[in-house]
DNA sequence: TCCTATGTTGTATG
DNA sequence: ACATACAACATAGG
């Protein structure tokens, strides 16, 4: 479920934890979830840390506690939602549902803050230490920030010159955060089929792309990212996924095929192949 | 039964 | 070494 925005906003369902003391820890490691961390250490180094802030970037979300050892280790607790993961806070003392991988208790504030993904998808990552860790600090710039740059898309593309469009914008490397819908979002706005090569692109149909990119990653976080909300009824978002829909904007058709792998929707009358 | 699902990664092939 | 394509991961719901 969760891209760049959606992620934004599900990392504060934890803020009624910010400051407290994680009293106890809960862990239920099954296949995947855990697979790149230690969860005997994960559960050792949480218990007694106070969480001090959050942040997300592209599609992970980070979570800094201060250690409970004398010197106040730095700790790093990375979340990926995948494609079905969810935080949420309950009240103290209830039961561990199925599918909810990692549950702190914090009992200053009578809560527990969970983290669950029923399809496992999703990603638990951990690190103490002063230094962030590479999963953290290694992601690509956001696409609002100065550092997107349309010379960074053009050369990316270069390389790619066969890869689809659609197949392009799911790249973490170039477009982090974007994921299915905010890459058929993008291409519809810039007017550009997704199965077109990223290679035959002329410098005006680049800036165009570069330009809604950030203008989709903009107005999705302040929107999706602040509120939950949808995008309004001008987006292709409200008409993407249902059978028969309409393109908003030509009125006519739009149609719907696998490309780059994934299940993509398009309005044929505005995106040529060409 | 079969198909789909807002994601990533390992592997095979070119 | 690099680019590209696709199966695999695991589960629920239509």
């Amino acid at each position: 479920m969760p891209e760049l925005a959606e992620v934004e906003f599900i990392r504060k369902r934890w803020n009624p934890g910010l400051g407290h003391v994680v009293t106890s820890v809960r862990l239920h490691p099954r296949a995947g979830v855990f697979k790149t961390c230690d969860p005997a250490e994960l559960a050792r180094r949480l218990l007694g840390a106070r969480l001090t802030s959050s942040a997300a970037a592209a599609k992970q979300m980070l979570f800094r506690l201060s250690g409970a050892d004398a010197d106040g280790t730095t700790l790093w607790l990375g979340l990926h939602l995948g494609m079905t993961g969810e935080l949420s806070t309950r009240p103290a003392g209830l039961p561990d549902a199925r599918a909810e991988h990692l549950i702190l208790d914090q009992a200053a504030a009578a809560h527990s803050l969970v983290f669950a993904d029923f399809r496992m998808f999703g990603r638990v990552q951990f690190h103490a230490g002063p230094d962030a860790p590479a999963w953290w600090a290694d992601i690509a710039p956001a696409v609002i920030s100065p550092a997107f740059t349309l010379t960074a898309v053009t050369d990316f593309f270069r390389r790619r010159a066969r890869t689809p469009l659609k197949a392009a914008l799911l790249m973490q490397e170039r477009f982090p955060g974007i994921g299915n819908w905010m890459a058929d979002e993008i291409l519809w706005r810039a007017a550009l089929h997704p199965a077109r090569r990223c290679g035959d692109l002329d410098p005006a149909e680049i800036k165009k792309l570069h330009r809604e990119t950030v203008w989709v990653a903009s107005q999705a976080l302040a929107i999706t990212g602040a509120t939950f909300e949808d995008p309004p009824t001008s987006w292709l978002f409200q008409h993407r996924w249902k059978d028969g829909g309409i393109c908003p904007r030509t009125k006519k058709p739009l149609e719907r095929a696998t490309i780059g792998g994934r299940t993509t929707c398009w309005s044929p009358a505005r995106q040529k192949l060409a």
